[in-house]
DNA sequence: GGGTGTCATTGACGATCGTCAAATTGGCGT
DNA sequence: ACGCCAATTTGACGATCGTCAATGACACCC
């Protein structure tokens, strides 16, 4: 399989090609993955699919950030994964042909390409390399899934909040007079969700990285000393 | 495809045929299948395999109860997964083909079906049925992952033990004298990882669940009174 | 029977968290 | 600039949790 751009693939262009779910559809199919292929742009808070809609296919984010959540019953929610250029989406309801059991938003302007379903589910019928690395895909969503289960029961709220903010500066920071700052896509609710605690306790949280000289908060304007860069390194992880 | 019995099936006696990973496996295959097919017998506390260990190919347990469990660093552990008669173990590192990234060991007497690797991964290849099946069994890990990621951030540690421990009596528990009562296939630790707290809190809150009336503890044994019931209907979700 | 180890419980303490309510800020439209 | 709504922060309080240390219970072995 040849790394790199392929213009007679849709995705060729794509930075993630390589990496694609898609990168492996043989010539004879790559006219049913024209077909079925379209791009979809979002605006910032602008829902891709919404709880119980009926899948349309396979999404796979090419620009922006795209949250999911889970709405409960109470009216609260639950921000289960952030996916990021190169990431599927909505592939948990594709293989079990199923309504989405949750929301998908972009946190970014976003663009993202879409694999209709009638078309991407032959594509996976007849392909067991497509299929594959869609199976991949959930191994890795499990191994994120653990990774935060296992975070949850091991460290304490404050490093886990320090952990995420590091993540995030990771991929939205940009280096400036010896300092990170980014801002953040992600509202104060929504890191709570992600840690597990009340919006209250987040912004106490805050306060502590702050008197501990970690992180400085503007509103959702975050900087980091060049301390952290160092850590920055092992939250690779 | 046939539900039920199938006695050129290596599968084709266990109770769980018609959902198992390798009941589509077609006539002329099932050769390959019985060639890479063996059983393994565990007693209370054994290990099937150990983090870090080769993948040897697909586990399916028939009989007993397995935890999967990651360890860490410092001596810890963290229980990630109770695996029943009928669940299919050890997907994700063949799927990945790396090495384990937790350890499997019985908490009961267990036996286990093994497809070994090779012929597994040419009966994978060969078929899109049985690559969907470990797909979907994939997709349902993420539900129950999601599911304890969500209860972790919604209910409290009360009530998360409180639900646990009404799963369990669901499989475990036997009715007598208008009381339902287990031994408890897990240990006060076992418990404190699934709810995600430390073992001394187990026991608080076990204290305060036997005050509320909820359920009575005696070592590994529990009962609960009738009224436990319906909300153990409830559970099902 | 006594020893020994693991598992489980209890007590005490400080730290942290959830909750409710009130105050403050920030963003955005007019 | 103004007003307004939602997001965020703060304060106060009780409840809960983690930690450390000590005790108790139990199985197992010699």
């Amino acid at each position: 399989m040849s790394v790199g751009l392929n213009p007679d693939h849709p995705c060729g262009r794509c930075a993630y090609y390589s990496e694609s779910v898609w990168s492996s559809v043989k010539l004879g199919s790559v006219s049913a993955l024209q077909r079925g292929f379209s791009r979809i742009a979002l605006s910032e808070g602008q829902a891709l699919f919404s709880q119980g809609d009926r899948n349309r296919g396979i999404f796979c984010v090419s620009e922006g950030l795209v949250a999911l959540r889970t709405l409960h019953a109470e009216g609260t929610s639950t921000l289960i994964r952030l996916a990021y250029p190169g990431e599927v989406v909505g592939f948990r309801s594709f293989l079990s042909a199923r309504e989405h059991r949750t929301e998908a938003r972009a946190l970014l302007p976003s663009r993202i390409c879409l694999v209709g379903r009638r078309d991407a589910d032959h594509l996976v019928q007849g392909d067991t390399d497509v299929l594959m690395k869609l199976a991949s895909r959930c191994v890795s969503e499990i191994d994120q899934n653990h990774d935060r289960i296992i975070a949850a029961a091991t460290k304490s709220n404050k490093q886990r909040l320090s952990d995420l903010l590091l993540r995030l500066m990771k991929v939205h920071g940009t280096r400036a007079e010896g300092q990170i700052r980014m801002r953040l896509p992600l509202s104060r609710l929504d890191l709570a969700d992600l840690i597990g605690v009340q919006p209250e306790t987040v912004s106490r949280l805050i306060n502590r990285l702050r008197k501990d000289g970690a992180f400085f908060f503007s509103g959702r304007h975050v900087s980091a000393p060049l301390a952290m860069l160092v850590e920055l390194q092992n939250a690779a992880e």
